[in-house]
DNA sequence: TCATTTAACTAAACCGGTTTAGTAAAGCTA
DNA sequence: TAGCTTTACTAAACCGGTTTAGTTAAATGA
């Protein structure tokens, strides 16, 4: 059933149709009676306009993209849940693709949501693509960069305070009494990953301990796995014998403990461990493991908020730069 | 830049243009120097066509479907993750909804995606929405069902044996010596879950043992958290006391031990238990728990396997009714 | 009572592609 | 050298909506 059918079986024309039923008939002063024929009998029929014809000619899709590095991490497959929930009672649907971390598809994809005529996109970009993301402001295109952003590019973003994050379970595994804390990354040069390692480094600091470069390991991001058996055996050595380790990564902390658990070590008795950001399960891990947890639900809901504020020109005075805390949730892993 | 500044530009018309950048300029006879000279051009300028203009010609989107139940769960994250990868070996983008185990919104979903233009849906069902599953067939519109089928219609289908992997766990416990089985499930018409029922049953009449009602727990799929609580301090209670419980699902699984831990109960010693699926730190829990994994890569890829072979009518012979076996997964919470 | 306004519509252009049905010119055949 | 093919294109219709610029008939005003 398409509108023409409409028009023709209630001897219409397509405007009319088009018009009543886009809520725009008393504006173009359709009787009240001809209005109703027309939405009965849409109704009636079940009429839905396609989407594409719809989007073609007003040159608006409804639909917002998101590009993630990967939907199958929880963190990411979480943000994804609210920004659906949140774009759906805007109108909004979504489309997402994963970039892998790699920039070449991420431009790609970007390429190609342009191409499908989405209306905004949310991006949790690689880092690595800031000429995209140029042009996407030269073009004065909606877009919102989420978890990670471009210091020098002037973007709308929602990100977290990874500095303070890390710095805050940091600062407790201290305040518990650690002394010697490791610290596992992975090789990044992804700025929330600097912000950690800068997080962790200054709470030594702030401590009057001493930053040694043999307490911190970084592992490649593919390979982690394999590293970090290495790792762990580098920092638990009689030389270096660290009391702590702080985990950059949930995915980190999991492997970490995994390997921990293997060599028989006692957490946190004998080395504490705390992690940046949550996995489903760590509360039940044992022991179960301290984090800084990241505000999901917060990301999604106000990159979505200002996204649609962007494209429908609403200009509600939303905070455009968003930097949010994360929630530290003290469990047994750092040995209180 | 458009198709028609292509055409101008090069004193060409439309029709040229549109054939060479779809690979029809041979077939075509265009002149081999007239398609470099498009070609070219094409490239120069970063042509990329118009996807609604597309889609709307062609009745075709190079777009799937995909609605699943929640995002948010790992299981389907992970589903969706490898549906993604899969779909762009064959060129298409998939766009996602969630429809929260609503049936409402799943049958707008349908709609919803219809109307988009997808050229083909994969749905992970509520099950309660027969109506729209029997109408796309009737359509003729190419679609596969994950997870959860209809039992009654014919349909493609990649599922998983629910009733085997279930049996599989129950037995697994039964072998090392428990006796007296709980089992806790959620309340549901979910054909996947009765079947899990079943493969518990099945397992303990097989081995002479006593289907006891007071043993199985079906809680509210919405406030299992709460009803955890009365659920395992019924099992425990003297009167039914269980060496063992099987889970149906990995979150009644974490669930169920965030709560045996409370009570300071023994996992495996007092009380063994198995889940049927995995979530991602299961191994790191304590104790480690034993599970039915599910094949997450499988369902992914055979289902768009189906579904582009649908898509496409390329007839190759891919089985379309698919129920795949779980993986046994032996960890210490079953008591070894 | 005739000009002007208003109510209630509609025809046709447009969005940016694809596709069908040609056409002009060159090449070939008899 | 007229008639048929082939080559290398193109004009225009089409996809299914939205939107602009009217049009017609009735109502109002001076």
């Amino acid at each position: 059933m398409y509108l023409k059918d409409i028009a023709s079986d209630l001897n219409l024309s397509k405007t009319a149709v088009s018009l009543v039923l886009n809520n725009r008939g008393n504006e173009n002063k359709i009787s009240q009676k001809t209005q109703k024929r027309i939405i009965d009998y849409a109704k009636k029929h079940n009429y839905k306009p396609n989407q594409l014809a719809r989007g073609l000619s007003r040159g608006k899709s409804e639909t917002i993209g998101l590009i993630i590095p990967n939907i199958s991490d929880i963190f990411y497959a979480k943000i994804a849940s609210h920004i659906e929930k949140k774009a759906k009672l805007y109108g909004y649907t979504v489309v997402y693709s994963s970039s892998n971390e790699n920039p070449e598809i991420e431009s790609e994809l970007i390429r190609s949501m342009l191409n499908r005529q989405v209306d905004g996109l949310i991006i949790a970009s690689t880092q690595q693509n800031q000429a995209d993301i140029q042009i996407l402001k030269d073009l004065n295109f909606p877009f919102v960069l989420i978890d990670r952003h471009y210091p020098n590019i002037e973007t709308n973003f929602v990100i977290v305070d990874n500095f303070g994050g890390t710095k805050d379970i940091t600062q407790h595994l201290i305040k518990n009494g650690r002394k010697k804390i490791g610290f596992i990354t992975i090789k990044s040069n992804l700025d929330a990953i600097e912000q950690r390692l800068l997080g962790y480094q200054d709470a030594i600091k702030a401590n009057n301990l001493e930053i040694k470069s043999e307490n911190i390991k970084q592992l490649d991001v593919v390979d982690y796995q394999k590293e970090m058996k290495q790792a762990i055996s580098d920092l638990v050595k009689p030389s270096v014998n660290v009391d702590a380790i702080v985990f950059s990564t949930h995915y980190l902390t999991a492997s970490g403990l995994r390997e921990l658990k293997l060599l028989k070590f006692k957490v946190p008795q004998q080395i504490a461990l705390v992690s940046f950001d949550e996995l489903g399960a760590f509360d039940l891990v044992e022991p179960p493991i301290t984090t800084s947890k990241q505000p999901v639900l917060d990301i999604g809901n106000l990159a979505v908020e200002i996204l649609v504020n962007d494209i429908e020109n609403k200009n509600l005075k939303i905070e455009n730069k968003n930097v949010l805390k994360t929630k530290l949730l003290i469990r047994k892993s750092c040995g209180i």
